[in-house]
This record gives structure tokens, sequence and C-alpha cells, in this order.
DNA sequence: AACCGTCACAACCGCATGCGA
DNA sequence: CTCGCATGCGGTTGTGACGGT
């Protein structure tokens, strides 16, 4: 799953980033902000391309980024979106907090086109069987089949089909087609799965995501966790090179997410702006070996290593 | 145990778009 | 208006993991 590292004509790196690079690139980024991505990776000491760190930053390092399975809300969010606008991988994103427009990209290509298309059928199937019946049929329903990442080994008793008739299923009415932005999930929201499956919410941790409003602050109730299920390895930062059995949920603010980190940092480090002016950046740090040299290296050593 | 096909996903590539000069 | 640059977006590829034989 992961990419040989190899180098381009330039000496620029390509494929997987190592814990080392996601290193430099956090500790540039959350410190001097993402000022230009062409320019970035020279003074973040990264033999990579701008575009490669935007996409790694934005995509896997950035604060709000979920990780672990899709929801059983998320994947109806996403097939009644993506039946609503297509390819729009990015507007899809924007309904499903934390969820970057490439893992849901890659999640409904491995998972829910088969899904969404079995479906198409079968609905075709039963509108073909009702017609002769001459029952109407009120809108498209979206079933989720029990096989998937959720529904591992139960069927009929999936939630899709029990209490929770608000994602049970998806119809083009728009009266029920909510936006995950506007959905709020209540303890109870959840309750219908406690009968389900017991290693469900210890494999897909989702008792620490949280669907706030991107603009919301609650300072007062941080909430950062980074957790692993399976993965002995301590290391936070290398845990991201794991797959999906780790789930990172990190509220959505950018102060708890530096907030994560200030256990082991020098104190005041954090506390300074991390969008800063440049003309005060000490000139040592603009060249490119600024990384190489020992300026930031026993911090981070301290923080992830 | 070895092989093979499929799956999942990280990452790359090229094009589109926005914006300032 | 045009050009060049930076960023965003969507399609596609490459590779390890995994399950079946």
């Amino acid at each position: 799953m992961v990419r040989t590292p190899s180098c381009d004509k330039s000496g620029t790196r390509k494929g997987t980033w190592t814990p080392e690079e996601d290193r430099k690139l956090i500790a540039y980024v959350t410190r001097y902000g993402s000022w230009n991505w062409r320019q970035l990776p020279r003074f973040a000491g990264l033999a990579r391309c701008g575009k490669s760190c935007r996409l790694r930053w934005m995509n896997y390092l950035r604060p709000n980024v979920k990780r672990g399975n899709f929801t059983q809300q998320e994947d109806e969010c996403i097939i009644r979106m993506h039946k609503k606008l297509g390819n729009k991988w990015s507007a899809i994103a924007a309904e499903l907090p934390g969820r970057t427009d490439n893992e849901i990209k890659n999640h409904w290509h491995t998972t829910l086109k088969k899904w969404s298309q079995q479906n198409a059928i079968t609905n075709e199937e039963a509108r073909t069987s009702k017609s002769k019946d001459k029952v109407p049929n009120k809108g498209v329903t979206v079933t989720l089949p029990a096989n998937s990442s959720l529904m591992s080994d139960n069927s009929s008793s999936s939630p899709v089909s029990s209490t929770c008739s608000e994602f049970s299923s998806i119809t083009s009415d728009n009266s029920t087609a909510a936006s995950m932005e506007n959905l709020v999930f209540e303890d109870d929201d959840f309750g219908f799965l406690d009968s389900y499956n017991e290693s469900f919410w210890t494999e897909l941790n989702l008792d620490d995501i949280s669907f706030d409003a991107p603009c919301e602050m609650d300072l007062g109730d941080t909430n950062v966790s980074f957790e692993s299920t399976s993965c002995s390895n301590s290391n936070t930062l290398d845990s991201l090179h794991g797959s999906t059995s780790e789930s990172i949920v990190v509220d959505n603010d950018f102060g708890g997410f530096l907030d994560a980190y200030t256990k082991a940092a020098v104190d005041n480090f954090w506390t300074q702006p991390y969008v800063a002016d440049m003309s005060h950046v000490p000139s040592e740090l603009l060249v490119p070996s600024m990384a190489e040299s020992e300026y930031f290296t026993p911090i981070y050593d301290d923080l992830w290593g």
C-alpha cells in the first residue's frame, strides 16, 4: 500500500512520505503557514515539489482530518451527494467535515460505486415489479449492503433497516436531503448501533468523532485524540503511516491541534503566531538547508521522537 | 508455502481556475 | 485583454495487503 520512495531527475523526491518528511512539513506549516506552496519545500528543507507538500498537508497532516472507516451516515451522504453533484469530490467533501476529497474519491471508486450501481439495478427491478402492482414509488431508495465495512457480519438487523429512519434511506425528496453539515448527532443518534456489533465502536472510534461546524471554537472542550487500536507504535506521527486501523480525530480548531503537542514542546514556541512575519524569521532559516540545521530538530524530536 | 487476483489507498499527473501584474 | 504564476480539482496509477486456491 506504500509507494517505494524514488527521485525524479531533478532530485525531487516522489513516493511515500516518510515520518521525517512529515515532521518537517508539520513543523513548517504550523509555524509559518502555507504562504507559498511552491517555495515552501525549499524553506522547509523538503526535497519535494510544492504540489506534493500541499497534497500531503491537505489530505493527511492538517488538523481536522478524520481517518478511519467511513460511517454509515457518511456513506449515505456521499452517495446522495454524488447522485446530486456527480464527481464534484471537493463539493462532496465540504459536506463531510474531516473528510478530504481524495479520501472520498477513493472510497467511492473502491466501495460505494459498486453499491450504488447494484442499488440502481435493484431499484430498477423494484420499480418494474412495483409498476406492475400499480404501487406508487416515492423517490429513489439507496440501501447500503450488509457486508460493508460497517456491516461486517450482520445483515437484516443492520442499522439501515432499524430505528434510524433519518439515514435508513436516501430519497430524492429535498425535504430529507439535509447535508451532513446540518446534522446534529446526539449520543442517542447512534443508539441504534448499540445492539448491533460490540466491536463496532472500538474499531471505528466513533465516540470521538465530532461533526461540529468547522468554524466552531470550543477551547474549553478541546478534544484531540490520536488513537491506535492495534498498532503498537506509540509514535503519533508514525501512526499516520499506518493503515485504517488508526483514527485521528481532532476537533475543529487549530488551537486544539497545537495544544496536543505542547506537552513536550518548548513552552513559548507554540504561543507564537504560526503565521509568522517573515521579516523576523532568522535569516539562517530562509535557506534550503534550514531543516538540516539544529534549529528545529531538538524540538520535534521531543514532540514526536 | 507459493502463487495469483483483487482490494484499498497514497500519491502523481495534467488540466482548470483564480488572481495579480 | 493577456500573460504568468499559484492553487485547486479530478482522473489515474502504483504498490502493499489480503484472501483464495
